[in-house]
DNA sequence: GATGAATGAGGTTTCATTCAT
DNA sequence: AATGAATGAAACCTCATTCAT
């Protein structure tokens, strides 16, 4: 969470391995330069070097810095939302220890929203969502919020078999949601510090244990 | 909530009142500026511009942009938290209707937290940590942070006269206002789109419905 | 010849004397920081900060940043011009050990010559003679020209008593300074260097030494 | 030795040979404008006007306006100083008339020091050294220092020639110079007014009398 | 007479973008 | 397809100067 794993893997840069990865290096040296310094200070300049690119490369890449910005937000989105889809996916509805389940879930959703990428995306969303507002259902409705649909479906089917008592199963993703990333916004001082393990478990424990005492159905 | 009343009320501006509320037209001036911009974009003549004065006026006052935008954030946040804690400061313990009253609390908080200054906060906060982490401190700290230690400490008296079953009155707190706050994120499009005021109601009332459901001590 | 002794005496400043001498302060002060500064980077902000004065104060003494910097100089140079000329007056015309003499005239002129305020005056009036060219006769010509002039008269007066062979007094005594002053310029790189007071006497001992062979008719 | 002919060829800028010579263009340009205005008074933009390119070039060509100055500083005193020395390397050892031969090589070197450039040259050195203390070697320790020099090795040889009586070449060389040049400095206003032909050779003449007379070894 | 506050003009520098190669 | 070099526009900031008190 530390910031360290956000710069561009550089092998494929560096290698001459051909043209067909040159817009990939430029994508991934842009997302890293926008997350460093912000849309509006970072240069255009500083993504050619980040990339080994020059400027007039990526201009024949991209129509501009604003379509570059467009497209490597999209790029990085999409990533970042298969990793949480993917988690969401392993939630089975025939578990047995269910509040263990829930919690194995609420841990990797919280390893995937804590990651430098997650928070450079929301931070850079934040920040230019009036400039780009077509980013929105890029980053996050195929993002946290397509999470939420696909939890909900997974409650959905738990509430089905009898263990959830839920009347709007999108409602309780997102509280689901909201309980587990949302006192750690505070926690992580908006991504910029870490915080231990220990910590992000007991956030996950705390989530769980009101969500299961809001909608579990009792055992007998 | 749509951004119309951003603009600084130029009453104060238009008359020559005397120069001591230069330095607020200033900051109101700036936190518009930076808001409709982002911090990056923003240039220093279109504040002064909005403030009705002259670029020097500005640099005499303030020492930079730089300087200028923490201030313009301070004072802002400064008004944003008082209100958010006055709300928090009407909560009770000793209530009749516990849901109820939780329910009014929990939307006006959401009331402030839907406001326009708030989501411009929180925006250009999210954007420029990186480069201004101290205003953490000023915006979220003295913010929805400060808003959980008072929350926590109402809870905590809320549980000592038998209403609540807490073991963390600070992490029930930050869940209350994350069940409040988190499922809007993804509606109002991070405040850029209004929400009716019956979904906004609704968001309450699930959450103060899981809240209730999760802690409360059940009434005889 | 360091540059310590460049700073304006605050005593005068500090004391609120009266305000006969708070154009004497403002012209101190504007000397001083033309020096540090160069006449265009020199900003009167800081000169009326040297003074302790407002700027209106000394908008109201002097016209503008270019008369003050004219009076500025003018004044510096009329006290340096005075030191030398009270050198050249203790030159004699029935002295003994004509080297002698002249090695104390020429060590204390080069003293002169040296001194901050004197280097200062110069790399000046160097640097805006084009834009002042009315400085020359007020910093030079009633500096070392004026000193030539001065300077010539006693040499004259040496030959008419017999102990020097001249067919141009001022052409002679241009000379003299000349063989005092230029070897200096690059030792101590125009003034920016100190050099030991040995150097100096040699250079003195050789600038008269070469004079006195070139002109002094041979005793007996 | 007026100012005309500061002004950079233009014949070069304005033909569009290449991009090679762009840099020598803003190189003469940016010498013409600082000696025109002085360093402080100068403005990029006057001379990328001078120059005929626009201003970014002038800033991808060098670093700033401080390095600009320091790179057209030193090339026009390499120009300089390589004039100075040619004069300097024609002083030869076996000659009959010695005193015609001084008086050629003073008169040279006269004319290099009363150029424009020259003069340019020392004036901005003169006015910016605390600003640019390592601009002191480039011009004048390669300038007339670099002069007194090889001007001391020529003499030195002409003492071994027996034809000069010298215990200290370096400062017969640096008396020389002084004796040629210190009585121009007042009568030329400081290079800013023209003297006539006739003031400069009798001006050589007498500084080639007085060294003769100092330091010739008479012929039987 | 002295001043805090204000300003129009202009400073250096950087930016996103496009030629010509 | 890729690039070194060039550019118009605009950024932040500072200056000499003047009000109104």
């Amino acid at each position: 969470m530390s910031g360290a794993n956000l710069s561009a893997s550089s092998a494929s840069r560096r290698a001459g391995r051909g043209r067909i990865d040159k817009r990939h290096a430029i994508l991934d040296a842009a997302f890293v330069v926008f997350a460093r310094e912000g849309y509006g200070k970072a240069s255009v300049d500083a993504i050619a070097d980040e990339a080994g690119v020059a400027k007039p490369t990526l201009y024949n890449h991209f129509g501009g810095k604003e379509d570059l910005f467009r497209e490597a937000m999209a790029a990085t989105a999409e990533q970042a939302t298969a990793k949480s889809l993917a988690v969401v996916a392993g939630l089975a509805s025939d578990v047995e220890d269910l509040s263990g389940v829930l919690a194995d879930v609420g841990y990797r959703l919280l390893l995937c929203h804590s990651s430098d990428e997650a928070w450079a995306l929301r931070r850079l969303l934040y920040a230019e969502i009036s400039r780009f507002p077509e980013l929105f259902d890029k980053v996050w409705g195929h993002g946290p919020n397509q999470l939420s649909e696909a939890l909900a479906d997974r409650l959905a089917r738990l509430a089905l078999a009898g263990r959830l008592r839920l009347t709007d199963p999108v409602r309780a993703a997102e509280q689901f949601v909201a309980l587990l990333t949302g006192p750690l916004e505070g926690r992580t001082v908006l991504g910029t510090r870490t915080v231990s393990d220990d910590e992000l478990r007991a956030t996950v424990a705390a989530a769980v244990g009101t969500f299961i005492s809001a909608f579990a159905v009792a055992v007998e």
